[in-house]
DNA sequence: GTTGTTATCCAAAGCGCTTTGAAAAACTTC
DNA sequence: GAAGTTTTTCAAAGCGCTTTGGATAACAAC
């Protein structure tokens, strides 16, 4: 059933029946309402191809899977982020789009999406410190936002993040506070901005309290569980192994405990944790009491923020770029406790 | 640019260039080579849209994100699969396209998608034993396929599904070869089709060994690792508590894992685990010898396999409906070991 | 009853592509 | 060189919608 059947079918004009459906002044109330009966009665929905060649917008918006080039690995965040932006969008009428990467091609992809205007904007995820995608986008004219940012790009753009670098300058002072001095970084790869972000703040908060950085303690790479138990493996077999961890994801994490409990140690009593909780809906940390300290931040919410920001720049094209800073809270649990000079 | 422009810049009708762009015969190959340089050179390509609208198809398809209904839990599993069914629909030039449903409304939600003519086909993710979604799409005439089965449903339909039952049997016999008899089921939500069937597998080979079923040792939970966590340590905490655990995810396991490690035991001497592994990504079951002993199978080549057989689907509809079942293979790693009979 | 307003409705053009049916051009063949 | 074939190109219709610029009907005012 299309427009044209339908308003042969109530004897009216197409173009009466296109407005009556979508809410324009200039039809009387009565034709309006027997207009939506007559379509809900017959099924009909509008061929969102045709509607959107005619009005020029395609009422979806473009995401590219971030498979990690190194080793093919999706972003365990990549679900929950899609669910928060999923949701802003159908409450906007959009659609969500996805394509994936072949090597570094992303830029090509978003072009390709926006020229064939199968898009009306695209969201930027997993941005890295150098980030070429974001001037290209620019250039392009394609309305886009960020999620993270690119410490390399010193123009203005939309983004949402959160404060990584307060964030984890704030725990790792907690765990001096608590008495620890030798503590290591497990991160993620630090050619992503999140990460560089976190080491800057681990590392000032070393800088704060005189305590000399050692590279020995200081891992990136990919966050796996495999990862966080390698590196912590080997670093507790050290001669003088670190008493606490900042841990840049509960999955690493989750591997970093693995290595401590393989040593004989005990998480908390011997070796102190600190994670960061992208506060994903099947890897909750905990119930009550959180099975760890962690500096929280819901990736989830970040997804809803960011599809609003794109959104209003594509209702808004001359909207200065809009940023949201996000702050994550500390939440202490299960895995920190008193370190060697307390 | 769009077909008009690159026309009258080459001279050459719509028709002809058209026809140079998409391969017909019918133009001779110097003028196809002048017009695809003209169109690379001009960064033309063809709206979407407008393709859409003249050939009937969309060339994309759609996806509904499965949130769990009870607690809004994205599957951790949804990323390695989308970005499987992703790399086939590249290959054939099909875009993805998501939407999510609010409160069961999926069927709504693949109608809309298809009588808008968004899409061409639809793939059903996390079928339950009763599972309306497959009637009322094959009702509908959308092309589809399913992840998983659903054993309430009589009629043929296209799917691609893991052989959980017979790997579910074959693990728990392991564990009873192993010497174990108290053996627990940790379990997904039954209701869910694939957790129906992992149980039948395990009562199956319970009963081939004579061993009782005990209600309190069959646990059901939406799969994460705090639910993992709790069943685990409430059935350690038993009088005779159970000597090993078939677990239903990786992520699950993993608090099963740290109930045996507070109860003060350790994996595989004390209490032995197997898990399923969807191998995700990012949670790889360790390097050379796995963490878990598994039954394992890949998500991500479900979501390849899948995807092609929409496709086929879709280009050749009076074709009947594909399925292939996938064998899960079992692999052992440091989680099992032998059980008190033994 | 004529004029002026306002409320309804409509015909037709246009969005950018594909494809049908026909024409023009280029070859063959005799 | 005319007739027949084949190759190459094209004009125009159509896909299903929105939207512009009227037209018509209904009503009020004089």
């Amino acid at each position: 059933m299309n427009l044209k059947e339908l308003s042969e079918l109530l004897g009216l004009s197409q173009t009466t029946v296109s407005r009556a459906l979508n809410g324009y002044p200039e039809v009387s109330e009565k034709t309006r309402i027997r207009v939506v009966e007559a379509a809900r009665e017959h099924n009909y929905s509008p061929n969102s191809r045709a509607t959107g060649l005619a009005t020029g917008r395609a009422m979806v918006i473009g995401h590219v899977i971030p498979l990690s080039a190194r080793h093919e690995i999706v972003n365990p965040v990549f679900g929950d982020f899609v669910a928060g932006a999923l949701q802003t969008y159908s409450q906007n009428n959009y659609d969500m789009m996805f394509a994936h990467a072949v090597d570094g091609g992303e830029a090509e992809i978003y072009k390709s999406l926006y020229n064939r205007r199968v898009v009306d904007g695209v969201v930027l995820q997993g941005p890295k410190v150098v980030e070429p995608r974001i001037k290209a986008l620019r250039d392009l004219g394609i309305p886009f936002v960020v999620h993270g940012r690119s410490s390399a790009e010193h123009g203005p753009y939309p983004w949402v993040d959160v404060d990584n670098t307060r964030s984890f300058r704030r725990a790792t002072e907690f765990l001096i506070d608590l008495g620890h001095r030798r503590i290591a970084l497990i991160n993620g790869l630090e050619d992503m901005d999140f990460a560089m972000r976190r080491r800057k703040g681990y590392e000032d908060a070393m800088a704060a309290a005189n305590l000399p950085l050692n590279p020995d303690l200081m891992f990136t790479e990919e966050m796996t569980e495999v990862a966080g138990h390698h590196a912590a493996r080997d670093m507790l077999r050290m001669e003088t192994p670190p008493t606490a961890f900042m841990v840049s994801s509960m999955i690493s994490a989750i591997g970093v405990r693995r290595a401590i409990e393989e040593a004989g140690l005990k998480m908390a009593r011997d070796v102190s944790v600190i994670a960061h909780d992208d506060d994903l809906s099947y890897l909750k940390n905990g119930q009550d009491v959180p099975i760890f300290t962690a500096t929280r931040s819901s990736v989830r919410h970040a997804g809803e923020i960011a599809a609003q920001i794109l959104i209003d720049r594509i209702n808004n094209p001359q909207l200065a770029p809009q940023t949201r800073m996000l702050e994550a809270e500390i939440v202490v649990g299960r895995s920190t406790g008193p370190g060697p000079e307390r």
